[in-house]
DNA sequence: ATGGTAGACCCTCTA
């Protein structure tokens, strides 16, 4: 079963780029980032066209994330629980029957935090502790669970083309990456790191300045494992071509093959 | 010289 997440930039710009990767790699289940749109404007048909079902949590013109499914979902569950003031949509989470049980697959968009020294880059740090919080809960269920999406995290040096570049970037500061680590500490291991040894990879290149040709990229999104679904994992695979196609976004898809099998 | 691009959308914000 592949599991995969993808900052698509905007989903109606982006519709007929979706529809392309999703019939070359055939994930089971795709979860989105920064659809740009409520949910009333997500272009369902298409991709029900496809065979998939579509769970979205949009916001008008920023934000928003979905879940794609081949499986239809058990339960949905919209917004990061913790602050009811917080209107931003950033999170969602499906739960899935396969065989043996259930696995729960959540959809990630982390607030990116800059410019730093704001209420922005505090709103960050706060998000990503609501996250251990719920993180910390969901673990107990003893279930795969798989927390997929933008971090707006670079976990470590090599994970970015120039570390001089982003030191004081909200993506790289101590703090964020001491709260990413202590997600990791809950029992969370990161998918594609737990595959490939310590050469730069890369999820992330900004459209300006060239950083796409000159290969100036970091490594922002993640499929963050419990040791359950880690038991499970395969392979994974940063689909890295995708960022060459035309009208491409920002990021590229990343992929986790699990060995999961529908109920 | 403080650049450069992209998406959504009311013209400026976010990234």
């Amino acid at each position: 079963m592949k599991i995969a997440t993808w900052n698509i930039n905007g989903v109606r710009a982006r519709i007929d780029a979706l529809v392309a990767w999703l019939k070359e790699s055939n994930p089971d289940i795709a979860c989105l980032q920064e659809i740009k749109t409520v949910d009333e404007g997500f272009p369902r048909a298409e991709l029900e066209a496809l065979g998939y079902h579509v769970e979205t949590h949009g916001q008008k013109g920023f934000n928003g994330v979905a879940i794609l499914s081949r499986l239809k979902p058990d339960e949905i569950i919209r917004g990061l629980p913790g602050d009811d003031e917080d209107l931003q949509s950033r999170f969602i989470e499906g739960v899935f029957s396969v065989k043996g049980g259930a696995i729960r697959v959540c959809s990630i968009y982390l607030p990116n935090g800059n410019p730093t020294g704001t209420e922005k880059y505090s709103y960050k740090l706060a998000w990503m502790e609501r996250l251990r919080v719920h993180a910390e809960a969901r673990l107990r269920l003893e279930e795969p669970l798989i927390l997929a999406g933008d971090y707006n995290v670079i976990p470590e040096p090599h994970d970015c083309w120039d570390v001089k570049i982003w030191e004081n970037d909200a993506l790289f500061l101590p703090p964020t990456r001491n709260a990413f680590r202590k997600l990791e500490n809950l029992g969370f291991t990161d998918a594609v790191r737990a595959t490939n040894d310590t050469t730069p990879l890369y999820t992330f290149w900004d459209y300006q300045a060239g950083c796409w040709p000159k290969n100036f990229g970091i490594r922002i999104d993640h499929l963050m494992l419990s040791a359950e679904a880690l038991d499970k994992i395969v392979s994974t695979s940063i689909e890295k071509h995708v960022r060459a196609w035309e009208k491409p976004s920002d990021h590229v898809p990343v992929i986790g093959e699990f060995a999961f099998e529908a109920a």
